[in-house]
DNA sequence: TGGATAGTAGGAAATGTTTCCTACCTTAGG
DNA sequence: CCTAAGGTAGGAAACATTTCCTACTATCCA
């Protein structure tokens, strides 16, 4: 009975609808909800202005978002880093579907044809680049 | 009103604990609810037997299973392949957290020492392999 | 000042997911 | 034949998530 109620940090895993947000204030930054609201209404779905003030009020409380309430229009932030978040996120993925290997994750890609020539030529640089900087 | 309505194939998106389900039916090939339910409470977590038994068949009306019931023991196998599931999740994922690119994905966990030097060079490894194939 | 406009807050309800109680059915063994 | 053991089926209930109605408050400007 006290495993969900994770007020510590920004460690909670954010949902689908919560994620979709956080999206929206990592990219353009700390903002009030009529913006995120507009945001999404223009790129990914219909949704009522309530709907987006309801859901970021909730965020706040779990403290996935910081609520700046000095001026009449809130301004909210994700309480988490963006990169710490998806980590979270990506770790429990490869975990669930892939053992935990980001090589299974690629093998998996490489598989089935999910990456483009381009995009194989991408990551190979990454790789070879880090591979200069660990040596 | 119409889309999340999904009997057509096994394409609708399996929720967390179905995913559960999902593994143990591709690890060990298909088999009762009896076996499904043992391999959870060993490897996951306690789950009462109706459980385990409810979500199957939920599954199987989603068709995310087909059923066999031809003996009393029924015997449920995924309805879709393991690689076009993973697939499936895969690409949401990617699309949701990574702007659809495996490179930014790749990127994100190079620059977040998420892969051990072991790791590396398999990926490395694979991405050769791939590239004699290709060529 | 007063009304329109644009916020926030607080429920309540609709959905989606998960869990499990209970009833009933089938089969094997004594 | 009867009973115990082990299945399936059908709800109901507990949560979790999402949506949005409505009330209330602050601000702007005619």
């Amino acid at each position: 009975m006290n495993q969900p109620k994770k007020k510590d940090k920004g460690l909670s895993e954010p949902t689908k609808s919560e994620l979709e947000i956080l999206q929206v204030l990592w990219r353009h930054g700390p903002n009030t909800v009529r913006f995120v609201n507009d945001r999404l209404n223009e790129d990914q779905r219909e949704v009522q202005y309530a709907s987006t003030l309801k859901l970021m009020q909730i965020m706040a409380e779990k403290g996935l978002l910081i609520r700046d309430e000095s001026q009449v229009k809130h301004i909210y932030s994700p309480a988490s880093e963006e990169y710490k978040t998806k980590s979270l996120l990506l770790d429990r993925f490869v975990n669930s579907l892939f053992d935990g290997s980001v090589s299974n994750l690629m093998l998996h890609f490489l598989n089935n044809k999910k990456v483009s020539p381009k995009e194989l030529e991408e990551i190979r640089a990454l790789l070879n680049q880090s591979k200069k900087d660990n040596s």
